[in-house]
RNA sequence: GCCCCGGUAGCUCAGUUGGAUAGAGCAGCGGAUUUCUAAUCCGCCGGUCGGGGGUUCGAAUCCCUCCCGGGGCGCCA
């Protein structure tokens, strides 16, 4: 409807510049749904833009542009100009029950609309944690982000590849099975856990041994209860038999398949599925850091300095220069990390994003900068950042410290408010601010006041309403012949123009990897729903009037059909009863 | 010191890529209904858009500058 309005529009915009002599181009104009009702369910600010090329004021070229429009063939029921030239224009109610019936003739595929710029194929990275420890909140809003992004793209017509790219060797890894060990030596009472207070503080002095038992856990090690758990487990398999086995092998084997169980189950919890894993040992085993590192040299990209290889970045306008290869012979994350994106464009992805979080961002210009320089195009490698999470509890903000393995995990959570609303929650803010979770209104049951419940009680209701018409006998409308022009309350017709906003909000959400345009809309949807359903002493969907009752449930089954693709988008479920 | 991200109502945050009188939820206040310390409905209050300058018909939005908060600036990932 918009886009017919549009074009009729450019038509008579052309003309007139044409008139005038002007021989250009039509600017591309605005042509939104007002903020304020009284100014029509449309606002075009053409004649703004135009008055200058036409040597006119702008209210002249208002006047004239809707003398020219008239009623748009049945389009246009009223035309103001008002302000400084705006143009408002009102709709005929016809025209919006019509757009009723196209909701409900298009269904689930309503608002998934494939853009012009065609089927991308399309990489998504992320979570990418390592097999460390459990999942943490700012994993989690990364799990969920990405997914949502990834929903979002597939709406617009994109095929998108969802992948975890992780590391299960170096350091990190070494500390954990080391970590594992020591716990489990411990536990066989044959070293000593060092002291709590040294734990605590990394400026603490740590003790060689305590009473005649070494301390062997490592100083950065992992903290978490779950180490200890492995090690148990390890001690019920094997009992003592393990003590003189490298913390590399048996330990560290057990610990990072264990983790990474956990962490696979932590996102199935989530409703996120990997189509691919990727494990950073790849390029190494495949000789492509070697490949990469010479390619680099042969454009003069790298060089040795104090025994290390270094990234010559400020030949590729990066203010520093990064070690690719540290002087123990093992490379940084940088190196692979390249070599990883290269992986991508080779496997054939039109566009590359990487979600990753603000600790992380200094990476990214790194990386796009040397792909570049091997080649590939950087403008096709996309960053999506996102700021942390941090969780209130009674007005009090909870501490976390990753240190101290005292944070709150993702499971955790899960266990105490559900993937519906943490997915609601985490998804509900734009990535680039911080996230405030708010763990008492999360778990808050009231779905007047628990936003996810809100909008998915809103969904329940027209279920609710569809029980009670069976009850009553009264059919529902067959998509075929529905008579919608009993719609004609405002706010009905409001309700009927905002379901129909549905796709340019996906479209959008969409081109700017912008998932909370999605939950705002939804709420907002949700919050004329549910008082039109409410207020059942005005206006009650079911009633004497049959054809009436009909349109009305026809209205529902539009509701219904927003709320649930909106929801899907968002991969939260649409219950039928709550 | 340098880089990135934020700063909008008491709180948590939106603001459609420059549009008209800046919005929502919660909190607060008032009223209505109501058989309980509850619930529901309606209404109200609330703002120098961090400060200052600039760009133009028009700025929360774009540019410059300063202030505040978070993150980063490693041969850790």
């Amino acid at each position: 409807m918009r886009e017919r309005l549009r074009r009729v529009l450019e038509e008579h915009l052309a003309a007139a510049l044409r008139e005038a002599g002007d021989a250009g181009a039509v600017p591309a104009f605005a042509l939104d749904p007002p903020r304020q009702a009284e100014h029509g369910d449309f606002a075009c600010n053409a004649a703004l833009l135009v008055a200058k090329r036409l040597r006119q004021p702008p209210q002249a070229v208002a006047e004239r542009l809707i003398a020219a429009l008239g009623d748009a063939g049945g389009l246009v029921a009223a035309a103001e100009v008002a302000g400084p030239g705006f143009v408002n224009l009102w709709i005929a109610d016809a025209e919006w029950q019509r757009g009723l019936l196209g909701i409900l003739a298009a269904g689930s595929a309503f608002g998934r609309v494939p853009r012009r710029d065609g089927a991308l194929r399309t990489q998504i990275e992320f979570v990418s944690a390592n097999p460390t420890g459990p999942l943490t909140l700012g994993h989690g809003r990364q799990a969920v982000l990405g997914d949502c992004i990834a929903r979002l793209l597939e709406a617009v017509g994109q095929q998108v590849t969802r992948e975890y790219y992780f590391n299960d060797g170096g350091r990190q890894m070494r500390v954990l099975g080391q970590s594992v060990k020591a716990r489990y030596l411990e536990q066989l009472g044959l070293a000593a856990p060092p002291p709590v207070a040294a734990l605590a503080d990394a400026e603490a002095p740590w003790p060689e041994s305590i009473d005649g038992l070494p301390v062997v856990f490592p100083r950065d090690g992992y903290q978490g209860d779950y180490i200890a758990e492995i090690a148990t487990d390890l001690r019920a398999c094997h009992g003592d038999s393990l003590a003189e086995q490298p913390a590399e092998g048996v330990f560290r084997e057990a610990a990072q398949k264990r983790i990474f169980a956990e962490i696979e189950a932590t996102l199935t919890a989530l409703g996120i599925r990997f189509d691919v894993y990727t494990n950073e040992k790849t390029f190494y085993e495949s000789g492509e850091l070697e490949r990469v590192l010479d390619e680099l040299r042969g454009r003069d990209l790298v060089y040795e300095h104090e025994g290390a290889v270094w990234l010559r970045a400020t030949a590729l306008g990066l203010d520093r220069d990064r070690v690719l290869v540290k002087g123990s012979g093992e490379p940084t994350y940088l190196l692979p990390d390249i070599a990883y994106h290269r992986d991508k464009f080779r496997r054939g992805f039109e566009r590359i994003l990487d979600i990753q979080g603000a600790d992380h961002i200094e990476q990214f210009p790194f990386v796009r900068a040397a792909i570049g320089a091997l080649g590939c195009d950087p403008e096709r490698v996309e960053l999506v950042m996102h700021q942390f999470v941090t969780l209130t509890s009674g007005g009090q903000q909870v501490k976390q410290s990753t240190r101290r393995a005292n944070y709150v995990t993702v499971d955790e959570l899960l266990t105490q408010v559900g993937a519906d609303v943490f997915r609601f929650f985490m998804v509900q803010r734009k990535a680039e601010g911080h996230l405030d979770f708010d763990l008492d209104l999360a778990k808050e049951r009231d779905w007047k006041k628990n936003p996810a419940f809100y909008v998915q009680y809103a969904h329940a209701r027209t279920w609710g309403i569809e029980r009670k018409a069976a009850e009553q006998g009264v059919p529902m409308p067959s998509a075929a012949a529905i008579d919608a022009s009993g719609l004609t309350l405002p706010e009905e017709l409001t309700l009927i123009r905002k379901l129909l906003e549905f796709p340019a909000v996906v479209a959008q959400a969409a081109a700017a990897c912008e998932p909370h345009h999605i939950a705002y809309y939804l709420r907002d949807v949700a919050g004329l729903w549910n008082p039109y359903v409410q207020d059942g002493t005005r206006h009650r969907v079911l009633s004497e009037d049959a054809s009436l009752s009909a349109a009305r449930l026809a209205l529902a089954l539009g509701v219904r059909t927003v709320l649930a693709n909106g929801l899907e988008l968002l991969g939260l479920s649409a219950p039928e009863r709550m």
